[in-house]
DNA sequence: GATCTTAGTTCCCTTTGGGTACTACGATGG
DNA sequence: CCATCGTAGTACCCAAAGGGAACTAAGATC
């Protein structure tokens, strides 16, 4: 495997090929923190808007809709009275988990090597 | 300057902390693919813009410069006639193609569990 | 001197991101 | 009875980013 095509017919550089839509989906910072935060079991809306730090209701209502769309999340709603809405990944989205969190890993393992970023000359 | 309120304890849900700052660098289609694109070699820009297929020179150039910016690719100018112009990785740009070439991996080898990007119902 | 090539830049428009305010719902409580 | 609370969003408006097409520069080549 020297390269990240597949074999087969499906081309991440490919513009038309299906992955990359889906690599457009994944490779998103909302995306990659939204997954991960839900690796521990199901959370809430506001679960999710507070751990999210910095993201407004409106993107994290988007980014939750689009991961739903594709089938990488569960989104269940309980009708009590004040509404209580729960996500939670699904088989596809905690496989997804993976590669994600190495990302995610990987940044915090190496950012003191991005002197740029850390303020430091 | 320093927007680094989580000093030491490095932590991607940390809005303030730079490693927030670099997922999003990283996480991010065409970081992902020009990285990638790069992992074989220097590469020059048409050789990119061809390889990325579907980026626009605007959005190529913007993404160059800001993986310049943070160290992970050179960028090398040869004078001659034609101007000619070389990218390649860093070793920090190496260490960061790891994460994101499993990212691309894992969208080819999963497509097919996509149906709503596939096409089938 | 017209044209080619390379590596962009510029313009303009659309899409996305983002902040703040607001809604619906009924329970709670004064 | 009306005010307030908490939850999960939506509505509105503005700024930033994405994206397409055309254009630029510089010298070589025809």
């Amino acid at each position: 495997m020297t390269t990240d095509s597949c074999s087969r017919q499906h081309d991440v550089y490919d513009a038309s090929c299906p992955c990359r839509q889906l690599l457009d989906l994944l490779a998103n910072k909302w995306s990659a923190l939204a997954l991960g935060a839900l690796e521990d079991g199901p959370r809430r809306f506001g679960a999710l808007r507070d751990r999210l730090d910095g993201v407004s209701p409106k993107v994290l209502t988007a980014t939750l809709r689009r991961l739903e769309e594709q089938g990488l999340i569960d989104r269940t709603v309980y009708p009590s009275v004040p509404l209580h809405v729960e996500y939670q990944l699904t088989a596809l989205g905690r496989d997804a988990c993976a590669p994600l969190a190495a990302l995610r890993q990987w940044a915090v393992a190496n950012i003191d090597r991005f002197p740029a970023l850390t303020g430091a000359a």
